[in-house]
DNA sequence: ATCTATTAATAAGG
DNA sequence: TCCTTATTAATAGAT
């Protein structure tokens, strides 16, 4: 806009587009100021340097503030925000789960092994129980094939003794009737 | 900038700010792109106008790009968004970490009782049961007590049955001597 | 950084 | 909203 105008494209020589940078850079936030007044408006601009470095420039409070607003209007990013919002509280639901399971276990343990003082709560007793009721399955199973062993060896005694009993009643009555 | 300056304060006549407002605008927009294509510089820009309306322009990726740009950037402001995204790599972490203690709390406890019920006696299973049903003693399946039950009927009948036999033999043998 | 010739933006009006 | 145009503002290149 002076002295000749300029291909709108990257600036190859460097000291060139240093200076280019700070000048346009400058009246870009000028203008930007300049809409903020003249027109009420609420305006941020952030500008990152090919080199990295930020400038910013918030009309009518921080920047922060306005990215939240941009957040508020902007539904989808909103949606993000309460994805990962939900990710967290999830992932702190479950830990506080396994550390009650961690607790519960040691505190098994030492139950196991102190023989147990009475420091469990019920809900705790409980969340044990399920535990307890996962192990001894294996355990109850074995102990219920070992009693139904049992059971069918008293069944089968039974049955012999019936039929000695029976046996032994014929013998009774041939006994009498000779 | 044409026919005559303007004072630099909210332009109060509505038809006029909102005119100014629209060329503006553009303007700085088409500033913001000028600037980032000759100088190779990242820039965002949101306005809102006075209604509440959002106009925006990142050049170079997305807005939301830019913004988590802008976040990384302000560590001493409130990157948000930065601080969830470690919040959950921690609490992912810190779940595994308590994920394998509760596999060698566990281990622990089947260690405890010889690592299994397969090569423990029905006295063996007896004393686990025990232990567990201290915990757990109201837990004890109506199955369970129905076979004891069924158990103690059948040790009975044995009993009667044995008594009964004793009885006839003596009988048998009497009526052989009379 | 400052100057200045020149271009770009835009206020007012239609 | 778009066009025109007089005028101001921005700035490229030089110092």
């Amino acid at each position: 806009m002076a002295r000749g105008k300029i291909q709108m494209k990257r600036i190859e020589n460097p000291v060139h587009r240093q200076v280019t940078f700070c000048k346009r850079r400058a009246g870009l936030l000028k203008k930007a100021k300049e809409l903020s007044v003249l027109c009420d408006a609420e305006i941020g601009v952030f500008i990152f340097s090919a080199h990295g470095k930020l400038y910013e420039q918030a009309s009518k409070g921080t920047m922060q503030s306005l990215i939240d607003r941009y957040m508020k209007y902007n539904r989808g990013a909103q949606a993000e925000q309460v994805i990962r919002d939900k990710e967290v509280v999830y992932l702190k639901d479950e830990i506080s789960k396994l550390k009650l399971e961690i607790d519960v276990l040691q505190k098994g343990i030492s139950f196991i092994y102190g023989g147990g003082d009475g420091s469990m709560t019920l809900d705790e007793m409980n969340v044990l129980e399920k535990h307890l009721e996962l192990w001894m399955c294996h355990v109850r199973s074995a102990k219920m094939d070992t009693m139904f062993k049992e059971i069918q060896e008293l069944k089968n005694k039974e049955g012999i003794l019936k039929e000695a009993n029976k046996y032994l009643q014929d013998k009774v009555r041939n006994a009498k009737l000779v």
